[in-house]
DNA sequence: TGTACATCAGTGAACGCGCGTTCACTGATGTAC
DNA sequence: TGTACATCAGTGAACGCGCGTTCACTGATGTAC
């Protein structure tokens, strides 16, 4: 391993003039910035450990640092970034839920996992923060993300669809083998179609939901 | 980020005595010293990220330079590690299931996925491996642990077992389930009870084993 | 209206650290004569 | 049998690098009088 990549892209990314300042009494908004230089660092690089405060400065166009006015250390950045790209995810995926009518709760829970998958597959290092070692970064995480499939789930069952599974389980069932699916179709090169992760994902919902007519 | 924990175990783990040297001839041995103790810290870390030379030269209690008798750079011992832990694991893999009777395919492919659970909560930072971005390492990795398992599950229909999915995408379900459930067990600290995740790898194969008596 | 001063957003240079890697070496064990 | 030498397994000190973090600063924008 040589001593390592010339990493400096010399120009800050995107913009090359030297940066606009904000304006008085909106310093805050660096913060956001800073948040959304990681995210983007987080989706390209694999995880947590590749990002340095040096990277996330370089990408955000600031000095090393301008980042400590917004975090008192790099574990607060990384806390914070984490939850930031967390909550996009789970945001994400309850405004496409809305987007579905109540009548149909299977395809709601279809569109929710259809639109993780897609979420997984635009970053790639995303999954790592969900499933990856905690190292004790906020612990309630990964369940929101549970709770609202859950919910789907039992509305499906509210509804009157038989699952195969305890709604719990078949939450767990679908979200990981999701993930893993994706993240297999990121470790093999040959294609990088969506198409493949989402026919995956509808085999693993058909596998859940018992589809059979009601014996009546 | 306080600058680093101080990693230096100061006695060379294990053995504080200075080290025996290996015999003339024999100067191979240390390089399964090597491939071991890197592996050891790979179990405990999180993945390949947080390998670092001084760190497996310290575990294996030598001086970092005589790693270089060995691997011409950290890339090298890298993509070693990787092959042989991942060498270990489907040897104990094809291990388990030979100690299954043919007469029970089921039996197998459960022993199997059991044993994969196991491996998967043993060593923390192996599935990472397995399913982590790839870097370009031995890319063929993966596909030796599947066509073992689609093995197993082919000789279950030939037994007349009745699959719910096609034994490729079967063996995918398989795997990725349990290892994705064994990840979020490691992400909380509840309890490490394996029994948990057996318990949801064998719910993992009665979705994909259709246990309905044949219809005739 | 002017002017002194406080506050804000952000910078540049430096620190000590662990890292990967190189290089000249050490000292025990074998071989040639 | 002795002895000079080659070979082996492995070391210690040093290198340049990027990292996280600190600290004194700069210069624009607001406020008090």
């Amino acid at each position: 391993m040589t001593p390592s990549p010339p990493n400096h892209t010399a120009a800050p990314d995107e913009r090359s003039r030297p940066r606009v300042r904000n304006p008085w009494g909106q310093g805050d908004r660096l913060r956001g910035e800073i948040l959304s230089a990681a995210g983007r660092l987080l989706g390209e690089l694999g995880g947590v450990d590749g990002l340095t405060l040096r990277g996330v400065a370089r990408q955000a166009g600031i000095a090393p640092a301008s980042i400590y006015a917004h975090f008192t250390d790099k574990t607060e950045l990384v806390v914070a970034v984490v939850d930031h790209e967390y909550g996009q995810l789970v945001d994400r995926l309850r405004a496409v839920g809305q987007d579905v009518p109540e009548t149909d709760p299977v395809g709601r829970v279809r569109a929710q996992l259809h639109a993780f998958c897609r979420h997984a597959m635009d970053n790639p290092g995303l999954y790592r923060l969900l499933f990856g070692r905690s190292d004790r970064h906020s612990s309630a995480r990964p369940s929101a993300l549970m709770d609202l499939l859950v919910g789907s789930l039992s509305a499906c069952e509210r509804a009157g669809v038989r699952l195969r599974l305890r709604a719990e389980r078949a939450a767990i069932v679908l979200i990981v083998g999701a993930h893993g699916r994706v993240a297999i179709q990121q470790v093999r090169e040959d294609t990088d179609k969506v198409d493949i992760v989402l026919d995956f994902a509808d085999e693993l919902l058909s596998l859940v939901i018992d589809d059979e007519e009601p014996e009546r």
